[in-house]
DNA sequence: TAAGTGTATTAAGTGATATAATACACTTGA
DNA sequence: TCAAGTGTATTATATCACTTAATACACTTA
């Protein structure tokens, strides 16, 4: 409930979970909706944790698994900086769309719904578009 | 990695999440399958901790959630029990669809998907039945 | 050389989770 | 009546994840 705007980047930080998941998360959801650049510049730890008001630490914690994703490339000196790699950017985001895909098919399975429940519910929703019915 | 049987119940816990949030999401599975009749007993607290080798106060959690939920009554000296009414399952059932819906989507649109591409996904998926081509 | 980068370390505080031990109120059945 | 089995409550303790704080170091650029 607190919207902040870094560079190109907007945060929006709550209690619900750790901060650094957050961080993770807004960022790599601007990637794959390219709003940030291929090889573009993101703000620096110093001046993220600055702006969010938060510890410098956390924000390390969040670039780390940025790079251990190969999401981006650190630069001594320099900054942190996208990966140059289109596929790179690619194959992740459908590394998510499937573990996304799959956690909500358990979920739904986990209530007893069938594969052709849920087919069911996704048409009617297209064509409805809003509230659900799926009992 | 370790299943363990508890009257009609199944639990398979491990430390990816906390105990209590387990124990109560595979009940309320079981609840939302049939797997438990309405009216019928649940194990008691302290069988249930002995038997999943946990804190009986970590159990006492759960029920305690599963309670405020209303899906069941607890009787001092008997037991605890599953809800009679059929109706107060049923719609907490679609509470947690929704829910469940709600998050995927919102996930979703995170990494730029429409609801047309996620629809056409489902679509090929149903058609196909396995594995992820959506990028 | 100064300012801005990423990186690493150590210490501390907080809250959620889980365990342990114990006690009390209630119900049932022998 | 009473023992055994219920749910319930309390207090204390331990552990872990998360976050902050304070510092220091290596590197790059202007």
């Amino acid at each position: 409930m607190d919207i902040r705007q870094v560079g190109a980047l907007t945060f929006q930080l709550d209690f619900s979970q750790p901060l650094y998941e957050q961080i993770l998360e807004q960022i790599r959801s601007a990637l794959a909706k390219g709003e940030i650049g291929l090889g573009e510049k993101i703000p620096s730890v110093r001046e993220m944790a600055h702006a969010l008001k938060i510890n410098p630490n956390t924000v390390m914690r969040a670039y780390k698994e940025l790079e251990r994703d190969g999401l981006t490339e650190k630069r001594r000196g320099q900054g942190t900086f996208v990966t140059t790699s289109e596929e790179r950017v690619k194959t992740f985001r459908a590394e998510l769309v499937k573990e996304y895909i799959d956690d909500f098919l358990n979920k739904m399975e986990s209530l007893g719904y069938s594969w052709e429940d849920i087919e069911g519910y996704m048409q009617e929703r297209g064509s409805r578009r809003k509230g659900s019915d799926l009992t």
